[in-house]
DNA sequence: ACAATAATGATTGACGTACTTCATTAAATA
DNA sequence: TATTTAATGAAGTACGTCAATCATTATTGT
């Protein structure tokens, strides 16, 4: 009933400890006929080694660092918490995370944090990433001196970063299309967009994916050109209302990124109704979902980002195989009644 | 840089090791002053056990046993090979999982497995539970000697179960409706409800959410009474095709259990254009929603069902803080778009 | 002040694996 | 056959904590 240890094996197989370790850790001075009398032998007792064990004598811990924009947004507020709590969470674990929080939208502020960590960054990084060469060359780099690397939420393709973490944001543009497609019962209108900045690549993802369905499936509907808001709710309040006593035909708006309360607000005070969809869970968006001024909210969740984030750069460092069920990120639809 | 062990902390603290170890496994025999000088010693130098090496040294292993239906739907059969999935990734943690399949909706059934487990049934059990009193007395003895116990995807309210991991029903029952209340254009008209059966706790639930939704704030539908398809695809589509020939005018349905199936065959020879709510993500549910004849499915999760129930029976077993957030299941809402 | 009790120290051997060293044996080469 | 090389065994130390034992101090009450 008790546990099947490596000694067990060595006496099922007929040899050693010393050669059941060499066989377990793949060193080099067995014979393959060895090999396999030990490898049947650990089938037949079905060995599994305790990792926790072997990380103990291994002496093994993870350093892991995460860089995240230090934006006053809500949903980076948000992230930096969760990664507060899994850092006290895996301590116990014997893993170690540090935090750094860069300014928004700076390429170089990466470049240079990562530059002035040096070898502190430890065995892998999460890292909010823009896009940008010189990011990708500073990743680039890391990979190459054996550092594992993820992106968190943004990504930056044809880096050498080893996995994304985070959601589709093409699909989640669609997502808000078709969305929008069944709310909207008008037979034709004025679709409003309105984002955070053209240089955000999320932004710009979504609002392809939103596009992509408006286009192929609604052709009633027509999407006004978008407001680009800087993520401040006060310039998204101002643009919205002017362009909304322009159009007297919106029927619908989809607030795919930041400065969400300047949408709420501006719709509040109008007369038109309107199918309303928009991202990140905050206080206003949980409000106006209640309200009925918001008819759905896309999110994505950052307490699995993280923790998802985590556990990758755990099982990269190991070696070991990733739970691609566990470890996709959804992009969850919120409505009144599925507010957590 | 080293990680701090228990010898620093005594040190620090100017006692013996002995004294840090029976402070950190409250034992007896401790000067409560001591115990303060101790405890600062362990803040001062950030001190975390080490989980691993604790659990070595404890030999503790958790063994836990899962009670599922071997219902033949495939969300059962879903859950079981999670559970599968589940069983060989903790194994390396020292955790021991069985599952033990009974014949669905038989509170008997269930007794009786855990009458014949008897200690067997190791540290924990997930149980998928059955509304009954000999259900409930099963679950109280258990308790009562000590196995922890969670509920899983059914509850069994007023039992000692710790916890219930799953969604609320009631709440996927609400979005349901809030969602084809969106999703309906039509001024007026009939809504279908299709249900698998009225014995089963959480389709009653869905139910009730569902209809509150509908009666409170959509007074231009009107829900017919609702089919019960007992589970199987053929008995649903024949009600179903039934009720749609005598009522002309339904504009919406919503499928809350089993034969899912059914529905979705009636509703392709349909010649109506009809809004359409399911539930589970099957290949047959997919299919639907890419091909537009099912607007959205809600779902949870069966893989995160399953290793949240092990991470709380773990937590309950170690006297350790769960999660919350990680804990929460999810009702996730699928539509074309964010199909995984 | 003395015994009785409580608190603490010192030491030791697990737990299951990793990794190294040194000795021994078997196989391959000259 | 002698010699080199490769394969294996035997044994020990380490990882950080748990848990038990026994010896040694403090701290009580009388």
């Amino acid at each position: 009933m008790s546990r099947v240890t490596a000694q067990d094996v060595a006496e099922e197989a007929g040899v050693s400890l010393a050669t059941v370790d060499r066989v377990l850790n793949k060193r080099k001075g067995v014979r393959s006929e060895t090999i396999e009398k030990v490898t049947s032998a650990m089938d037949r007792l079905d060995f599994v080694r305790d990792q926790t064990a072997a990380n103990l004598a291994r002496r093994r811990s993870y350093r892991f660092t995460f860089i995240v924009s230090a934006g006053e947004t809500s949903f980076f507020s948000d992230i930096q918490s969760e990664i507060e709590a899994a850092k006290s969470h895996v301590a116990k674990e014997r893993v170690d995370i540090q935090m750094l929080a860069v300014p928004p939208l700076d390429p170089q502020a990466i470049v240079n944090a990562i530059e002035r960590l040096g070898d502190d960054i430890g065995d892998g990084l999460a890292l909010v990433a823009v896009e940008s060469q010189a990011v990708r060359d500073s990743v680039n780099s890391l990979r190459a001196r054996g550092v594992r690397v993820v992106t968190f939420i943004s990504d930056i393709p044809n880096s050498q970063r080893e996995r994304f973490v985070g959601i589709d944001n093409v699909a989640a543009g669609r997502v808000a299309g078709s969305l929008l497609k069944r709310f909207i019962s008008a037979p034709s209108g004025d679709v409003a967009l309105v984002a955070g900045s053209g240089t955000l690549r999320d932004h710009c993802e979504r609002r392809m994916g939103f596009e992509q369905v408006m286009r192929t499936e609604c052709q009633h509907l027509n999407v006004l050109p978008w407001i680009e808001g800087e993520e401040m709710a006060g310039v998204v309040e101002e643009k919205l209302s002017q362009l909304m006593a322009d159009n007297s035909n919106i029927v619908g708006l989809y607030s795919l990124g930041g400065g969400t309360r300047g949408v709420i607000d501006t719709i509040n005070s109008a007369k038109q109704k309107i199918s309303v969809v928009t991202t990140e869970l905050s206080k206003h968006t949980r409000a106006a979902l209640i309200s009925g001024t918001v008819d759905a909210v896309l999110v994505q969740d950052p307490g699995h980002e993280v923790r998802s984030a985590v556990r990758v750069l755990r099982a990269l460092v190991d070696d070991a195989p990733i739970n691609e069920k566990q470890e996709r990120i959804r992009i969850e639809i919120f409505v009144r009644d599925n507010l957590p």
